[in-house]
DNA sequence: TCTATTAATGAGTAAAATTCATCGAACAAT
DNA sequence: ATTGTTCGATGAATTTTACTCATTAATAGA
């Protein structure tokens, strides 16, 4: 029968290359590895891999079974962290994922406090997602989830906990600078700076340029919010941005904040989690934290 | 460290209720279960389980190692199934997820040839989904989904298949009967049959109450189509379903379609699939079997 | 061609899983 | 209460499995 462990060797001589240093990592001899395999191949009836020159290949079942160990070995490896946790009482780990890239400031604030009231959760916090932050959550690779876009599905809760508007940051040299507000059509002559992720992710897009049937002059991205908004001060582009991120950079560069049309754009922020199971007291607490940060 | 063997034994004593018949279940005695847990519960250091009475009761750590069997067995079964279906060949399971009810029928339209093109080939339908479908895909519980809504996240593609309009069903009788089309302020005399999943799901609010801020007399839930249809027809209700469907069910019942506003409501059946990933042969064929399906 | 490195193999050994026999607790029927 | 039955726990014996050691064969680089 395919085992934990037969997993762990495939995963591991993936990693390692030879059999050799997988077997060092697992701690073991590399006979134990092959005799493992060779068993679980006569079991299968399949080759798991075969010779290239002095190395191993894996086939086409070798990869199947190379994809599954990346999915569920993570998952066994948590939960036994989480029967760790739950021995020490009030301790764990809160893995976070983010989908909405600049909150991540604002997550920080929220971070910080709770760190120091549980000094024995360990907070991790991931961006990358192969399936998108939900499909992060329905895997159980993280544990909540921050966006602003609450993709209802059965068996996940969206807990609303920040509302903000979404404003067009400019220099202070720039035309639109003394505007109380902007239309659409007045980006036509515009640089529009972003974050590199799909335009139908893009807040400026969806909820203001594309409704209008409008277009910018040029579309660049730009990974680090920092950077952005040094390109913004230049006058080298105008950026899109939650009005308090906005706030707080005013105070280190002279750039303005513009409404998005005349009734500006307003967002909100959500914490996605898997309902229907029972959920840590820390969990809560963030979730508290996270909800009172605005005031 | 927590094995596989271990999730089997959890999941068996959740199914059957007590040890020694779980013991029964995975071929082995009640003592080996017993030392086998009793050893993983000594290296991770909690309790799985308490004697209630002459039974078990699962603790809490012991229902976070249950859910983890519920998601992780499947997977290994599912694997060690595929590599069956490799040995063999132009073998296989193809396992279908519907978000869609009345598409069922439409399903076995696609599937009958299907099956007879590759008899080796086994299909598996399902419909309940404890994440919904999008979950279903995302957990590798299913290869395939079929659905109205595609929900695109990063890691899946959706190929729409099948182009449809739906309509109103209503018994010969009705005063809707004779009409081209009817609006939505209209139906508020009316009992709308629908089948019983979130409101929120259903097209016929989605896409034409709602929006037009109506509502009905009454909203009665029904699962099956034909007993659906049939309450139509006897004038106890009115339905929203494909076109299509309703043309067929026709000949056998006197109903009339009616059109959803003026333009009617038009919608499209989408195939969902996890992406970057080496599909079989035969599922690239029942995608072509489906696309073709409408002429 | 020689050497270093790799995986495979067979035999022996250590470790782990399983069974067997037995016990005590819980429960139902008397 | 008393008894018989059913359930899980336990310790010792046994079987099964996993692992190591020593060796071989193959490959690649010097």
């Amino acid at each position: 029968m395919l085992e934990r462990h037969h997993l762990e060797i495939i995963r591991a001589v993936d990693q390692q290359g030879t059999l050799t240093e997988a077997a060092n990592l697992l701690c073991l001899t590399q006979s134990a590895l092959s005799h493992s395999i060779k068993k679980l191949e006569q079991q299968l009836g399949v080759q798991l891999w075969q010779k290239r020159g002095r190395n191993l290949k894996l086939s086409e079942s070798g990869l199947r079974i190379l994809s599954l160990a990346n999915r569920l070995l993570p998952q066994f490896e948590h939960a036994e962290l989480e029967m760790q946790d739950i021995v020490a009482g009030q301790k764990g780990t809160l893995r976070i994922g983010m989908e909405c890239s600049p909150c991540f400031q604002w997550l920080l604030k929220v971070v910080a406090p709770f760190l120091k009231q549980y000094p024995d959760v360990d907070v991790d916090i991931r961006k990358e997602f192969q399936f998108g932050g939900l499909g992060a959550l329905l895997s159980y690779d993280i544990d909540l989830l921050i966006t602003p876009d609450p993709l209802h599905k059965q068996g996940l809760d969206y807990i609303p906990v920040f509302d903000y508007e979404q404003v067009l940051v400019v220099s202070e040299q720039h035309r639109f600078a003394d505007k109380n507000c902007i239309s659409a059509s007045e980006l036509a002559e515009e640089t529009l700076l972003t974050y590199p992720i799909e335009i139908s992710r893009l807040d400026i897009f969806n909820e203001f340029i594309t409704p209008a049937g409008a277009c910018v002059k040029k579309h660049k991205t730009i990974e680090n919010t920092e950077i952005m908004l040094q390109m913004v001060n230049a006058n080298r582009g105008v950026a899109a941005l939650p009005a308090w991120l906005v706030a707080e950079f005013q105070q280190q560069m002279p750039i303005k904040a513009v409404r998005l049309g005349k009734n500006g754009v307003h967002k909100c922020i959500y914490i996605g989690l898997r309902s229907a199971e029972q959920r840590p007291v820390y969990l809560e607490q963030l979730i508290h934290l996270a909800k009172t940060s605005g005031q």
